[in-house]
DNA sequence: CGATAAATTAAACGATGTTCAATTAAAAAT
DNA sequence: ATTTTTAATTGAACATCGTTTAATTTATCG
């Protein structure tokens, strides 16, 4: 076949997007090949680098993507609680879940930095910014005599360990024989470091 | 050639390692190849199928290898102080300056998770589990009254904001514009985490 | 309808991890 | 010493990978 105009250019980017974010929860990042990408949209492989410079990517869009959807979730567990601290542990549970639920999703997005010639999108690090800004808003609720650094530097820390936590209970690296040790963590880290934020 | 026997099988196992360790840091694990290895050795890329099953093999024994360096920096780390709070504190700070330092090699430990058919070794668990012991033994000093079930999640609870923080500060993930914030945040991580658990 | 332009393909390229029969050299036996 | 056996290492092959590009096919415009 030669010029098809099935869809716009958007349409495929987005088409392929999606085939692959599909193909990634299925297989994981190790196993997603452009041929089989192509297949799945219908496509030849040629066709995928007259719309992306090549599969990273590709799998940074995924990666836009992914976030949206964690920020999403994040927020919306947020927004059913009055209390920060609810708040807080509602957003940690989530992001331990979309961890826990969507492995392979989480893998692309923190667990496989793209080779250093590859030039990260603004928008991954806008997206990852308004996820701390979350954080930081319930800090400051929490906690409203403290300057904006240590708000900044807080909220970090609070997430260092959430994001830790779920990385290592992913990888299967938290090596507790409790159950459901990594919930355990979360729930800790959040007590004792609300605990303290309040007294500062 | 044929049979060599330059050198023994323990032998050939351990140059295979240091050799893979040295492409490893030099340029990253995606951009190592069985071929590289083999050159680097002096010998050609089927010889490594006699040592090792698979590519993925080779990695996980750098892992072991990697996992031993950490642990004898931190334990180093650790005997410099007499306090508790104190060995933590040189503790994380060791974590930290290697993950920053050996960045390639730290990816390979933590980031880069084996595809899930491959079996972990034994030896990999026992590793972290005695790092983890480390600041197990820190957190009893710094509060004898604390339960060992706690003991175990405490030290999990610290040690993923510090690998957490770790991990976010190697892929560029921390965002803040104060410089050295991983720094700021590790310390704001273990004075309020040591000021809760006294508390405890 | 014919010419132009653009989208898509198909085939090729070099490189990858892995396998295995053939080859080589060391060790054992005569 | 010479021959036989045994084991280590090679070298070539295989399928598959990401990527490039000339050729082809279709849509668009004059």
């Amino acid at each position: 076949m030669g010029r098809r105009s099935d869809h716009t250019k958007e349409e495929l980017q987005q088409l392929i997007i999606d085939a692959t974010l599909d193909l990634v929860k299925e297989q994981g990042v190790s196993n997603v090949t452009v041929r089989q990408i192509a297949k799945a949209v219908g496509y030849t492989p040629g066709m995928l680098y007259s719309v992306f410079e090549n599969l990273q990517a590709i799998f940074l869009h995924v990666n836009v993507q992914s976030l949206d959807t964690l920020f999403a979730k994040c927020d919306r567990a947020r927004k059913k609680h009055k209390d920060p601290e609810g708040s807080i542990r509602a957003m940690a549970m989530a992001y331990l879940k979309f961890a826990q639920t969507n492995t392979h999703q989480f893998q692309l997005l923190f667990q496989a930095p793209p080779p250093e010639d590859v030039v990260r999108p603004m928008e991954l690090g806008v997206r990852i910014r308004s996820l701390f800004e979350l954080v930081e808003d319930e800090l400051k609720k929490l906690n409203a005599s403290v300057c904006n650094t240590n708000v900044e530097i807080g909220a970090r820390t609070l997430w260092s360990g959430v994001h830790g936590a779920a990385g290592l209970r992913m990888t299967n690296q938290l090596y507790s024989d409790k159950k459901n040790a990594d919930q355990l963590v979360v729930e800790m880290l959040i007590s004792q470091f609300v605990d303290s934020w309040k007294r500062l």
